[in-house]
Formats: structure tokens, sequence, C-alpha cells
DNA sequence: CCCAAATGGATAGTCGAACTCTCTAAAACG
DNA sequence: CGTTTTAGAGAGTTCGACTATCCATTTGGG
């Protein structure tokens, strides 16, 4: 297919799409002239992906940019490219409280205490050191103040069920590009799920002690 | 305090303060003077709410208004006035799926399902359905295929508790303004911690099965 | 009590992100 | 064979979120 076929397709605008060439989010097609290029399903697919995560993930292109390239980046194996894409979609916040280091202990200590197959440097760790910062910070605790997770714990087996059920349903045999994209979307577009269910689950415990 | 006080307590430079005041995000000091006004803890809270907001939870502006608006309404009750700010959070997308009336019935089997107190109106149904149809559109299903959410019912009763537990914290006796802060920001703070658990769930079971 | 520094209020300016437009020479399509 | 479409590259636009400037007060230390 042409860009026109393809922006028609994906629904995005043909000069959208060179956008994306230009920025490296979207691979050129196969150039069949000097002004004329065929794209065909991954085009589609990353047309998706691309979309997904700048809008479902409310990504910047920036942002984007660093989880196509390690979607890209065919010389690790399957986890490990997943463990960076995972990285990359870790928004970046100015670290600047002194509650950091408490946070981070108490990190590894939840990672621990659930026997987590995390790797130490993942990101995801300090986005939730970010997590409990911010509570105490909010929540306007004196600075020397224990930081805790175990408000968490009741809800790690649950999440470790779902987990599992999604990677479960990543279909076998695709070439491992696919199979990333397969599980970054997964990771955006049923993160924004999961958010729904928990204010739904919010407004019931507000209606419960409320009304 | 004065404006400069508040701009250091709270981190923020004083042109951006009285930015917030233009766009009504922070309500005005007592004016003690034709150019002087105090502020006081009230306005140190809700700075740390609208930052929560615009840079944690990565609301635009507008949004916020919305958010800060209900959060201000003194005329309803703390459930309905909680719901209000919940829906203002719901991220605007564009809706042109044609999944979607399938999409919104799964929907309603869902909060039936688990008898869920969720307001019929409540916009993040609508952000559950969006889910369904993105994931729908995702997986390349045929148009008339069935959208179900058994995948998530697993999830439920740990976010209920989470929920309670959340809302059991919320302090008794507060205004009511500074218990819907109070809420609002417990939503946005906790998401991002249940996204980051989410994460490493996810990364235990890539783990698991590609490892 | 006096003057540099801070303030409230309003207007204008900046900056980056994400597109969107324009242009040119070369296919492609009917 | 003339109208469309295309690749590629650069310039322009739009919008959101600040940031800077200005002025007429007011404050607060010496």
């Amino acid at each position: 297919m042409r860009i026109g076929e393809l922006a028609t397709v994906t629904g995005t605008p043909v000069a959208t799409l060179k956008y994306y060439l230009r920025e490296g989010l979207l691979h050129g097609g196969a150039a069949t002239a000097v002004n004329q290029a065929s794209y065909d399903d991954t085009h589609v697919q990353r047309v998706r992906l691309v979309r997904a995560l700048l809008h479902m993930g409310h990504l910047s292109i920036a942002d984007a940019q660093r989880v196509i390239a390690a979607v890209e980046d065919d010389r690790v194996d399957t986890h490990t490219m997943f463990g960076v894409a995972q990285d990359a979609l870790v928004p970046a916040v100015e670290r600047t409280s002194n509650r950091y280091p408490a946070a981070r202990a108490e990190v590894e200590r939840f990672v621990e205490r659930h026997g987590l197959r995390v790797r130490p440097e993942a990101q995801v760790r300090q986005m939730l050191a970010d997590t409990l910062v911010a509570a105490a910070d909010f929540l306007g605790l004196p600075p020397g103040a224990s930081i805790t997770t175990e408000g968490w714990d009741a809800v790690v087996p649950a999440l470790m069920a779902l987990a599992a059920h999604e990677v479960g349903n990543v279909p076998d045999g695709l070439p491992r590009a696919a199979m990333t994209e397969f599980m970054v979307d997964g990771t955006v577009v049923f993160e924004v799920g999961l958010m729904a269910l928990r204010r739904m689950a919010l407004e019931h415990a507000s209606a419960e002690r409320f009304t």
C-alpha cells in the first residue's frame, strides 16, 4: 500500500505520517522508485502503537522515540527488550525531596517481600518511590516519619494474576518486534483500564462511607 | 504569609502563582491593602493539589480548572463532589469507533456483576469502555467480535479493598473542600503507585515466561 | 522616616511540542 | 496525457504553560 492508503486505514493524516517518519517513530516503506515506497501491515500496527503511546499513554514524542527504539532493537531477548520498553514508559519527574533514600529502601523491602522478579535498575522502582514521596509530602508527614507500602500488599496477588493472564495472551511465534509491540501496547491500554476500575472502586467506597 | 513566602514554601515561582490566580486554580488571599494580600495553609495545600494534578496527573490547565471548580463547589455533599471531581479527571479522547455500543453494554454488565455503586452518568464508565474499544482495535478483532471484561474480574475485590482502605484514611471533620482535595490528590498520587505495581507485576510475569 | 525590595494586577512575550503546509521533481492512474 | 499522488525537506502554525515587564503602592530594615 502507498502512504495515502496507510493514512486512510489508520485514520492519520499523510502529513502526520511523514512527521512520524522524520522523527523515527515509523520505519520507512520499501522503496519502489525515487518517490515511491510501499507500506505493509507492520506499518499499520506501528502507527497504532505510536498513537496508543501518544494519545492513550500521553507520552511525548521524545519518550515514544525511546520506546520505539527499544522495540526495534533486535540484539537482546524478549524479556530484556520489554524491560527497556517499560523503563522508557516511566515519566520523568524532578526528584528533590530528601525522602528518597527512605522511599527507595522501602521499595527494595517491598520487592523482596513479594518475591518480585524486577531488575534492580528498573525505572519502575523509582516510579513507586516517587509515589511514596509524593504521598508523604502531601500528607504533610514530618521529614523523619517512616514511609510504608503496607497498604499496597493486599493488591499484589491480584495484580500478579492479571499480569500473568495478560502476558499469557501474547501470541507465540511472532517476530520479536511484534511481540514487544504487543506487550507495550497492552501495557498502555490495560493500564488505562486498571485506572478506570480503581476509580470505580473509589467511587463505590466513597458511596459506602459518605451516603 | 505573603506571596513570596508562599512561593518559597511550595517551590513555585511567584510568576507562576500569579498565573494560577489568574486562571482560577488558586483562590486569592485576604486583601490587607490595595496591593497586599495574605495567604495561609489552604493556599499551600491548594498549590500542592494543583501541582499534583498538573505534574503527576498530567492534566491540562483546563481540566485542572474543572477539578478545582468541583472542589470549591459547596452546594453538594461530599460524595457527589468527589464524583464530579472524578469525572473531571477523565481525559478526553476522540470516540469514533463503532464498537462503543457493545463496549458500553459490557461495562454496564460489569458494574452490575460486581455490584458497584457507580453513578450511571459517571465518566469512568466511558473510560473503561474506551479501554475495551482500544484493546479490540489493537488486537484487530473483527468488528462484530464480542468485547469482554472477564480478564478484569479477578482484580476487582483487591481494588475494592484498597479503595476502602484509602477512603477510610480520609480524616473526619475537615472542611469539605479539604476532604475533597484530600481524595482528589489521593486519586492522582495513588494511581501512579498502582501503575508502578502493575508494571512490576508485568515484568515479573514476563520474566517467568521469557527467561 | 526613607528608600530598596516586594506586591497586586494587567499585558505582552517566550518556548517547546506536535503537528501542518508548501514546494519540487518524479511516478502513477484513468 | 493530464490530473493525482508521492518522497523528502524546510518553513510555518497553533496551543498550552508559563515568564517577563510595567506601574502604582506598600513594606521593612537602617
